[in-house]
DNA sequence: GTCTATAGGGGGATAGAC
DNA sequence: GTCTATCCCCCTATAGAC
C-alpha cells in the first residue's frame, strides 16, 4: 500500500482493514507509522543489497586482471532489485516501494535511504571507477545519478510502459534491456568540443 | 510545497497559510486541491512542451537529409526541462514538480500525466525511430523509458547528488551529461548473443 | 500481548453573512 | 468576490480494561 499511494497517502487504518488487525496493535510492534515502514523496506532491502555486494565480489572474485567489466557490475547493482518485477506479485509491489524509496522527501526518509544506501553507492562507484579509468570522477557520479534514476523509474513504472507499448515491451526484458543501455551510457566518450557545441547551440 | 511534500503530503491549509489567503478562495478559484495542483502544473507545462516541439522541428527543419542527430533529438526534449533546475528557485521547483508527476500514482494524475504527455511522447518517438533504424520498436520504448528515468530523477534529486558529490557535479552540468549518456544508452548495440550470456548467468 | 475507546488534532469542503 | 465559522470525516497515537 505504501508501494501504490505513498507513505502521507496510506492511511494506518486503511493497513489494518487489510490485515485483519487493531489500531493499537501497530503500536505495540512497530512504535509510530515511520517504524513500520522502516520495519517493511529493511526486511527485504537488507538481503537484497546484501546480495548486490555478494555478486559484485563474485565477479571481481571471477575477473581476469583489470577486474569484471562495466556489464558485470552493472548485472550486480540492477540486477536483484529488477528482477522482483516480474516474480511474485509481492516482489513487483516492494519494487515499487525501493523506487520510490528514491525520491521520499521526508528528512526521516533521506536518512533511512542514504543509511542504506550510500555504503552500498560508495562500493559500487569504486568498482565502475576502476572498470573505467577514462572517465573522470565527477562524470562517473553524474552517470550513477543517471542510472538509479532509470532503475528506479524500471521498478515503479514498468507496469505503464507495458500498457503504453500494448504489450510489446514486457517486465521479463527489463533487466537485458536496462544493462545494454547503462553500460553505453557509461562508457560514452564526451568530447568537451561536442560538448561545448550543445552548450553553444542552447544559448 | 507539492513538489517538495507531493501531493498527499501537503495541505491546503498549509498552503493558504504561505499564500497569506483564506481557505474559501481556493476553493471558490480552482474548485478543489486536485484542480489547483493541475492549474499548477498546467500552467507552465503547456509552454515548457510547446518550447520541446519547436525545438525539435527546428532542428529537423535545419538537418540536413537523413534527419536530426539523436543528441539533437534529446536536447530538444531534456533541455527546455533540466535548464530549470539551475535558472530560478521557482524554476528548481516546478523541474522538481514535473519529474514527481512521473511517478504519482493517483488515477487523476495519471490521466492529467498522460494527457499532457503522450502526444510529445509520440512525437519523440517517431523522430528517434527514424534517426536509429537499426533499433527494433520494442527496444526504443524501453530507452524512452530509461530516459525519462534518468530525467525525471535529475529534475527531483539533482540537489541531492551536489550534496553527496560535495559539490564536486554542479546542476549546471546536467543537461551535456545527460545528453551525452542517454544519446550513447540509445545508440548501444545489443547483440542478442550478449543479452542471452547475461541472461543465462543470472538463473 | 491484545483489544476497545477515545484523546486531540488535522484534513477538505461548504453555508451563509457581507 | 471575499471572508468567517463550521460541518463532518479521517488521521496518528495512547490510555486503560482484559
Amino acid at each position: 500500500m505504501f508501494a501504490d499511494q505513498g507513505f502521507a497517502g496510506t492511511s494506518l487504518r486503511s493497513i489494518i482493514g487489510a490485515a485483519n488487525v487493531n489500531l493499537a496493535a501497530v503500536h505495540y510492534h512497530f512504535k509510530s507509522k515511520e517504524a513500520l515502514l522502516e520495519a517493511v523496506v529493511l526486511r527485504r532491502l537488507g538481503p537484497l543489497n546484501q546480495q548486490r555486494l555478494d555478486l559484485l565480489n563474485e565477479c571481481e572474485r571471477r575477473a581476469e586482471k583489470g577486474g569484471p567489466t562495466v556489464e558485470e557490475i552493472l548485472n550486480a547493482f540492477v540486477t536483484p532489485a529488477v528482477t522482483l518485477i516480474h516474480h511474485t506479485a509481492e516482489g513487483c509491489l516492494f519494487g515499487k516501494l525501493l523506487g520510490r524509496l528514491h525520491w521520499e522527501t521526508r528528512p526521516s526518509f533521506a536518512i533511512l535511504a542514504r543509511k542504506h544506501f550510500n555504503p552500498l553507492f560508495q562500493r559500487f562507484q569504486a568498482a565502475l571507477s576502476k572498470a573505467l579509468p577514462g572517465v573522470p570522477a565527477e562524470q562517473l557520479l553524474w552517470r550513477m545519478h543517471f542510472a538509479i534514476g532509470a532503475m528506479a523509474h524500471t521498478l515503479t513504472s514498468s507496469d505503464t510502459l507495458e500498457v503504453v507499448s500494448q504489450g510489446l515491451c514486457r517486465s521479463s526484458d527489463a533487466v537485458p534491456e536496462l544493462i545494454d543501455f547503462l553500460s553505453a551510457g557509461f562508457r560514452a566518450s564526451s568530447p568537451v568540443q561536442r560538448r561545448r557545441k550543445l552548450s553553444e547551440r542552447r544559448s
